[in-house]
DNA sequence: AATGGGACATAAGGAAAACTTATCGAAAAA
DNA sequence: TTTTTCGATAAGTTTTCCTTATGTCCCATT
């Protein structure tokens, strides 16, 4: 016995509205024979008649009075679910899982999610905060749509797109803010404290001094930027934080704020996201939106640092 | 652009649970290709990917995830539908409307609806009472599935099949309760009451007297048995009322009832429709149930009878 | 009673869809 | 590297579906 097919569904809703063969196989765009053959196709594989065939008169039995219903309802399913995709095409919808690093999640991601609800209304989105080997990790396992970290990554099965450059600032105690702003040679000398190992800005603050990031050191690591700016307040040591953070960090504590001059220290934000993943037009569009966005942010940013006391 | 396919939609959900092609292909009973042919065209029809083909790793975009529960849904509706269906070869499903005559309806109808329930369980029984014409217009028309008079109805439309025989027994004053039954001719002489115009039991009634039913009488015709027993009652004259009324009819009236010697007045009562309905086979059964019910009622009628004052 | 026309079913052949096997190419595993 | 796995592609065949032409039945007309 063969199986019920949406063609024949909707061969039937239109026979039964005509309630006749010629009509309703125009409104087909068929011909009247393809229609008779797959209306009686359907009746054999239902195994009951829909359709009373008296001469002249055309009529739905009993039974085909509650089918035509329950096709009419399953062809609206069938029909919603096709525009459903076809809408999907430009506007992102359902969920999206966001991974973003720890060192500019509590500043960027209010942000981000504004903006993200404010470009793709109906978009349910999720956020995982931790560090870019295991955003890569979960990006690679497919728990992630897309990550925020620090480029470059350099896996070659991502996509990565920068979308905004941060400068590093040093954090010094109160005590220092008239000292002149030390070079690197120099910060090699200091105490600097920096985040535990993983953090890629620790690795990138290494860097700027020219420490190899693999040897152990003696100094204290923290596990948040918050953590350390304290520690700098109570005149432990030094430390780097993003110029992003500084509005949010330096507020209560006994530091001050150096900046470099250039080189300048600083580190590019990204988005990546995986090669495969057929969603990239709509990533870059997010991308895009976040490229947008960003000279905001570091306007704010800068105001806030500007309005600090 | 091509349409969607209730065979795409299975093949897909099998390969969203499956997660891999060759397997879906052989749970699908097809030769990978055709399966990879099928989701491509579906992922084509929707303008959308629904898989993320990574290397050795295949993954529901999330898209595919709110795409997979919706075409379940969908899936589940049709099985549903087909069973139904399918269930309805034997059970009698749905509405049935059912046309009777005045002259039974009140004595029949209650144990009819019993059998009916009895019988097929959540049928909806809808009924319509009406003399013989006007209900064989209707079941023309389709407005009625089957109706129950008396036969024969002799239209070649319809298909008739006898349920019961019921004899009419004379009603006279109780005065007249010790008096011989009238034979035919005497009959003539007395003051028939009959039903008005249309009753086919005003014309079976004449009939057995041998009365032309075209010419126009001088007696009172009632509307239901109830009156004409009621006028019976108040001496104005006689009337004929079929067996299964007795019970009921002459019960609150100064009546008698005499049975008249073979042959007895009598009519068929039967069940019809139309020859063209493909539910035949199910209303073959409907009417089986009666007619295995007849017995019942028409015992239970004259009992009824015999404990009557 | 014969005839004409309307309406659906059936028949036969051709176009389109779907499936098959065979093969390819890329990526992972050995 | 070579091998294996897995999905995509190619080519050819089967099946499905649709077309036109024709048949049959029934009603309406004459």
């Amino acid at each position: 016995m063969s199986h019920l097919t949406l063609k024949q569904l909707r061969y039937f809703t239109t026979l039964a509205r005509h309630g006749h063969f010629g009509r309703a196989a125009e409104a087909c765009a068929i011909s009247q024979p393809a229609l008779s053959m797959q209306i009686k196709e359907l009746e054999e594989t239902l195994g009951t008649a829909l359709f009373e065939r008296t001469s002249r008169k055309l009529r739905l039995t009993g039974f085909g009075e509650i089918f035509e219903e329950r096709a009419r309802a399953i062809l609206r399913d069938v029909d919603a679910l096709g525009d459903l995709a076809r809408a999907s095409h430009d506007r992102l919808v359902g969920r999206l899982r966001i991974g973003i690093i720890p060192t500019i999640a509590p500043y960027l991601l209010p942000r981000i999610i504004a903006d993200l609800t404010g470009a793709f209304p109906g978009l349910d989105i999720q956020v995982r905060e931790t560090m870019t080997p295991k955003l890569a990790q979960e990006l690679s396992d497919g728990l992630l749509d897309t990550a925020i970290v620090a480029l470059p990554v350099s896996d070659p099965a991502f996509v990565e797109v920068p979308i905004l450059t941060e400068t590093f600032v040093l954090v010094r105690h109160l005590e220092q803010a008239e000292q002149p702003v030390p070079d690197r040679d120099k910060l090699r000398e200091m105490r600097l404290l920096l985040l535990e190992e993983g953090h890629c800005f620790r690795d990138q603050a290494l860097s700027f001094c020219s420490i190899p990031s693999g040897r152990p050191r003696e100094g204290l690591d923290g596990s948040s930027l918050s953590t350390l700016v304290q520690m700098v307040g109570a005149g432990i040591g030094v430390t780097f934080i993003p110029e992003m953070a500084v509005a949010v960090e330096t507020r209560s504590a006994r530091v001050s704020i150096a900046r470099f001059d250039d080189p300048q220290p600083s580190r590019t934000i990204g988005m990546i996201w995986r090669r495969s993943n057929p969603l990239a037009a709509q990533l870059d569009d997010i991308a895009q939106t976040f490229l947008k966005a960003a000279r905001g942010w570091q306007d704010i940013s800068a105001a806030n640092h500007a309005t600090a006391p």
